[in-house]
Formats: structure tokens, sequence, C-alpha cells
DNA sequence: GCTGAAAAGCACAACGG
DNA sequence: CCGTTGTGCTTTTCAGC
């Protein structure tokens, strides 16, 4: 199932369950226009064939004690297929990593990091990222201030 | 209400959520291991006081023809406190930035931005991104692919 | 494909421990 | 604070169109 199989109120479903993933189905339903039944058959086929990945509560970092945002660009002494993969598996590893990239251009991987003060981020840069064995280099963005905040993917 | 004010009960709670934002709530207190309605009033408590922010459905970006991940960091000609409301302002306007944040070091910003594929985020960055007038450099990470999908604040 | 009705399950409020 | 009870709504299935 592909973008190209979904109709219009497929489209709708998508960008209302984005906007708020705990609608009931019967608000869902009288918001994209059919009844309340078709529209639960549509939402678990989207669910079934992968478009609709699953469903998550966000959370209010500050809140939490989690007041360090950061971006990690790490690059590699080798990128050796084996070594990409060992890196990978170092990044899921490590909790304060909440999203890692393998991406182009001058570093290797780009890693977003939440941890619950710039000492703690530091233990982990120089202890865990810098000591790994992998690791050539690390340049790092702390972050001021998250100024867009959307998440909503523009269908 | 803070991280102290949280007891063991919120913690699981928030990361059953965390995992399964869909999940009912006789189901989450099954889990946590208390009746349903206490179980209700703390996750109603939690959402009052915003450390629930909201609950979101997670799509499949390759699905619906979305193939491009890229992150661009922004240098701004001036760093006044108007000219970074201004960028700010034009980010949120922009459907291909899916988050923005304000950094130190280098550049003055990061996007992080999804398009269906090379030729629309080329135009993005030509047409909106570099010639939006507070722009001074622009340095583009293209990711190859997404290693560590979390998420998941680690409570 | 959709609609509509019916049964099972859930959410939520009220009350008592 | 938690738990129990009860009501109304939602989900979900199963007809029929």
């Amino acid at each position: 199932m592909l973008r190209a199989d979904l109709d219009q109120i497929d489209i709708k479903i998508l960008r209302e369950l984005q906007a708020d993933g705990r609608m009931t189905n019967v608000e869902l339903a009288a918001r994209v226009g059919i009844s309340a039944p078709p529209c639960l058959r549509r939402v678990r086929r989207l669910e079934e064939t992968g478009i609709i990945e699953g469903y998550r509560t966000v959370l209010n970092g500050p809140m939490l004690g989690l007041d360090l945002v950061a971006f990690c660009m790490v690059g590699l002494k080798h990128q050796s297929d084996a070594n990409l993969k060992a890196f990978s598996a170092a990044t899921t590893a490590w909790p304060l990593v909440r999203q890692a990239w393998l991406v182009n251009g001058d570093s290797d991987f780009l890693l977003h990091c939440v941890a619950e003060n710039l000492t703690t981020f530091q233990n982990f840069v120089i202890e865990d990222l810098t000591a790994n064995e992998q690791v050539d280099t690390v340049r790092t963005m702390l972050t001021i201030r998250q100024v867009k905040k959307v998440g909503l993917v523009d269908i």
C-alpha cells in the first residue's frame, strides 16, 4: 500500500490522527465525513500496511528534569560496513541518544541527544562517545531552544 | 508539578504511554497495577500539568512518498533578537521544516527537513532558504538512513 | 465499498474506605 | 490517596444494501 492507494478520506484520517492520536473513532469519523465502522476499518488497514507506524505520547522534557538537548556530528575512523554497524549498535544502547542518522558529508552520524544537564551530557561525550573505538571526531551543537515543534507530515 | 512529584506509578504510566499512546485506560491500569479510575485520574493530572504534551500518530514517510530526510545548519547574517524571531517565523511557515532549533556554535539554526525527493528539497534550499534575507550560510546533511528511531524519554 | 443495529467493553463520575 | 459501582458512550461485529 502506497500513497497512490490512498483516497482523500484516508489522507484526512492521517491528518487528523497526526494532530490528535487519541481522538475517538466516532469523532474521527465525523471529521472525515463517514460513519464510524468504515472509518475504523480504514484506520486498521493503515495500521496493518504500516503507513501508521504507531501512537506515541509526547512528554515535556524540562518538567521531567531533562533540560539539555544537543546534536552530535560524529565522524568514524573508518567507514566500512562493519564499523557503521558497530557504531549503530552503540547508539542504540546509549539512552541519551534518542535518534541517530547515518548521513553524508563531513561527518558520518548525526545524533539527537537529550540529557538532564550539561554535566550529564559532557560525561556522555567524554566517557562514551569519544571513548568509542570507532569514533574519530565529535562536533557538538547545544540547543538554546526549539523554535518549531511540529512533527506532522505534510500530506 | 515536576519530576519530584511523580511516584513510581506515574513513571510507569509515562513509560507505557510513550510506547503505546492509544492503549486503553483499562489495559494501562492493569499494566501499572492499579484499578482503572485512579489510573485515569493520574493520566488527566499528567495532561493538565503539561507533563503529557499530547498524543501523536507516527506515519511512515517513505510509504507516503517522502523519501528524503535532511538537516540544514543555517547561519544568519546578524543574530539580533529581531532577526532570530523573523527567521523562526519563516521556519514555521515552511512545511518541509518539521523541527527547528536555535543552537550555539558555528551556525545559528538547525532544521530537520523532510521532502519527497532531492529535487523538492533542492528547490526549497535554493528558492526559500538561501533566498531568505536573514540567511548567510547554509550547510546541508542528507541522511542515508535512520539507525536509531526511539523518541522515548528515558525515565 | 457503505450503512445501521446490537452486544461487548470502556470511560468517567459519584460515593465510600 | 485507592477501590467499587453504575451509567452512558464507544468500539466492534454482523447483518443487509
